[in-house]
Order: structure tokens, then C-alpha cells, then sequence
DNA sequence: ACTGACCGATTGTCTGACAATCTGTCAAGC
DNA sequence: GCTTGACAGATTGTCAGACAATCGGTCAGT
């Protein structure tokens, strides 16, 4: 959505290899291509990818710093795992950052993100219906993503990146999609108002609810799954 | 402090030269040695270091996702800066986490935990008139540990760690060190018995208090001193 | 004063190499 | 049969050397 058109982004293609296969992995791992504990070992990736070790060690260092690999010495990189209770630890967490993101929202009122918060909204409510789940996700993305930026903190919009990631890599253990769909719409548009009314108590209570809510279900899924 | 003697841990001298590489780095960073700001040449480093280029790459990788150095393309990696806005922000979020923390330590209330806390607080009380002031600030170290570690949140126990490595090169750059001693103590004080207590929303207070008193100081200064 | 070509510095990346260390196996010994 | 110890294979951790790409500044030319 560029505001005017004289935007004269190159989108810099030229990024580092190693950006590159860091955004290769993390995508990877994140889809499910690299299940959790699953050995990443160094030479098959190089051949996987075609690059040289170098750049892979850096982008696994990255992934790494990230928690979404976990590096056993002489051993090499394993996808993270993650426990039940680090798990309620991570939506904890989760709920906390995303509520002090929605009340930020909410007293900020920025009206650019506001519109895409809408937009997205809509969005989903019109692909809700689909067979086909992704574009529903993707929506979702899109709204947390503006939730994030709207919220003016760069650090908390980085830890909750980090934070998505790893509860993406979660939904993967569990395959957690139960048809919860029509109340987290509601939620998620609840939220929406919540910020477009400048209701800063409400946003932050309606983010964090939506966030427990989705917790329980995902705790539920994973301690039924693993114990 | 072991608990029993039955304490096995042969310690890990044998950790990876990139580790080693990254806590000297990250506190040459901290302590100042290495200024905001300042190029970090790969090969200086391996001469000062005597390390190869791939090991000090990874750890400046490792150093470039928690925030402290900030790598320009082609350019290479210099001390990340800090603006007075982003400083707001870190102390915005730090006072968020650590009012968690502080909660999470009422509820808990774990003695080993509580029983840390008081020790370095005496400690504090009891240095707290020395000129050297580098005993007042491991006390004051070791409690902020002690308290992270007690939340029972590994995230936010990371997380935390991240800002609190990232305040302490914001003290670096304006060096504010008043006379706040007195009131800092008697704040951390407050802490301390609300969490004795189990009360969790004092001490949650208190720490976002403590955070924002903290916080006033060092922005104030930074403003004076960059504007 | 502006333009443009040139040059040194430094990174980004690859290759090949080697020691250190981990894991699993397999035979020897109780 | 079960434990112990030794051995081999796999993989990482680290280094050195190399080279193209790119950045920043200089300096001559207009």
C-alpha cells in the first residue's frame, strides 16, 4: 500500500545469501518442511540450497538467536522443541506483549493502520467460508502484522516476530486448526473496535483474551499430543 | 551457592571460541570499551581477539539479533546507536516485563528465589556509601537476576536480558550516575516486601515505578546531552 | 561547484583442510 | 547376560587463503 506512487523502492533483491537462506529456513521451519527436533546438518543444507557452509552457519547462528533452533555442541542444529510449559510460558508471554500492543493501538489511533487492521478484517470475514485455510492465515498475518507496527515500539514488534515464529512452529506439533474460526473472527473484530473507539482497557483486555483463548486450545491439543 | 555438595558441574570450561568471542565482544560493549556508534573491523577483531574471521563473524551475528551491534551491508558491523525515541520505547517495554516478573515472584513466591533477592539487597544496602560504585551495580546485578530468573517465563527472562544489555550501553553514552542511590534503594526495597508478601499487584507497581523513575533520568539526560 | 572515473578498504562468500568431539557398534571380560 | 572399553564414522568447530562485489573518498576535468 504505498501512499503515493513516487515510491521509488527498488525492494533491494541484492539482499546477503545469507539473509536469504536464513528466510529459506525460517519459512521452512515455520511451514513444517523441518519438523521439531529433526537434525539440520550442514552439508545436506548446503546441498539443499547451494551454498556454501559459510553462509549457512550464519544463518543458522541467526535462526539460532531466535530460539527457533536449538544447537547441541559437536552435535550440530535441531529444530527447536518446545515443552507444554514452555508453551504456556511462550502465550503468557504472548498475551501480555500483544495486549500492551493493542491498548498502544488503541491510544494511538494511527488512521493508516487502522485501515489495514480493517481491511483485513474484512478480509477475513469474506474468506472465512474456504476450504482452503491459507488465505484465511494469511489475512491473519497481515492483521497482527499491522497490530505490531501500530503499536510504535520497534522492540516490542521484534519480540512478538520472534514470538510468532515460534508459535507457528507449535501449530506443527499440534495440528491445531479446530473450528474455531467464528470466534476468533469475533474476537479479532472486537479487537478492531475496540481500537477504532480509542478504548485502550478494552483493546488491551480483548488481545489478550483472544490470546488466552487461542492458548487453551493449543495447550489442550499439545498436552494431549505429547503426555 | 550450591545446594547440596553433591554439586557435579565440572563447569564447561570447553564452551566454542564464538561464545567465548561473544561475551567478550558483548561486554566490551557494555562496559564501554567499545563506544555506540564505533566500526567494528572483522580483521582488528581477529587480531585483538587471535581468533579467525568465521568465528568472530558468527559471533557478531549472534551480537547483531539481540540488538547490540547493527551490521551495514558492505560496510560492516558498528555499536548500534540508540535514539532518545527508541530509548523511551526500551524502557517502555522494560517496565512492561519487569512488571511481570515482579508479580510473577509474588505468586510464586519461591523461597530460594526470595531468599537471593534479600541477600543482594542487603548487600546493596550495605555498599550502597562506597565511592566505588561497581559493587553497588553487581548487587544491583545479581537482584535484577535473581528476579528474572523467579518469574518462571524463559522468555521473558531472555527478553529481558536483551534490554537490560541494551540500557547498559545507554548508560554509556550519557553517563547518569546521580545521586539517585537513596531513593533507587528504597525503591528496590519496596520491591522486595511486596514480593515477601505476596502481593502481587504491589509489587508490580513497584517495579514499573522503579523502571519509570530509572527511566526518566536516563532519557532526561540523553535528551541534554544528544539534542 | 559539479561530474565522473579511479582506488583502497572491507565485506560476502567459497573452497579445502584438519583437529576435536559425539554416537553407535562390537568385541572382550566379569 | 551384562558391563566395559576401544574403535570407526559422522559432524562440527575453526582456520587460512582466496576472490568478486561493493562502499567511501579522492582527485582530476569540465
Amino acid at each position: 500500500m504505498p501512499k503515493t506512487d513516487s515510491d521509488l523502492n527498488v525492494s533491494r533483491e541484492a539482499t546477503s545469501l545469507r539473509l536469504l537462506v536464513e528466510n529459506r529456513l525460517r519459512s521452512a521451519i515455520g511451514s513444517g518442511v523441518f519438523k521439531p527436533g529433526q537434525r539440520l546438518i550442514e552439508r545436506e543444507l548446503c546441498e539443499q540450497t547451494g551454498v556454501g557452509r559459510t553462509s549457512i552457519r550464519e544463518a543458522l547462528r541467526q535462526l539460532e538467536a531466535e530460539g527457533l533452533v536449538t544447537t547441541i555442541p559437536h552435535r550440530g542444529p535441531i529444530v527447536s522443541t518446545i515443552t507444554a510449559d514452555e508453551a504456556a510460558q511462550l502465550y503468557d508471554l504472548r498475551a501480555l506483549l500483544e495486549g500492551f500492543a493493542g491498548r498502544e493501538c488503541a491510544r494511538r489511533r494511527d488512521p493508516v493502520i487502522i485501515e489495514r487492521l480493517r481491511t483485513q478484517h474484512e478480509r477475513m470475514s469474506a474468506v472465512a467460508g474456504n476450504e482452503d485455510r491459507s488465505d484465511l492465515l494469511a489475512a491473519k498475518t497481515e492483521f497482527y502484522a499491522a497490530l505490531l507496527e501500530g503499536c510504535g515500539n520497534v522492540f516490542v514488534e521484534r519480540f512478538l516476530k520472534m514470538l510468532l515464529n515460534r508459535v507457528t512452529v507449535l501449530r506443527m506439533t499440534s495440528m491445531t486448526q479446530p473450528n474455531r474460526i467464528g470466534r476468533s473472527l469475533h474476537e479479532i473484530g472486537t479487537i478492531l473496535t475496540a481500537i477504532e473507539n480509542g478504548d485502550q482497557d478494552g483493546a488491551e483486555q480483548a488481545c489478550v483474551q483472544h490470546i488466552n483463548n487461542a492458548a487453551a486450545i493449543a495447550l489442550e491439543a499439545l498436552r494431549r499430543g505429547e503426555t
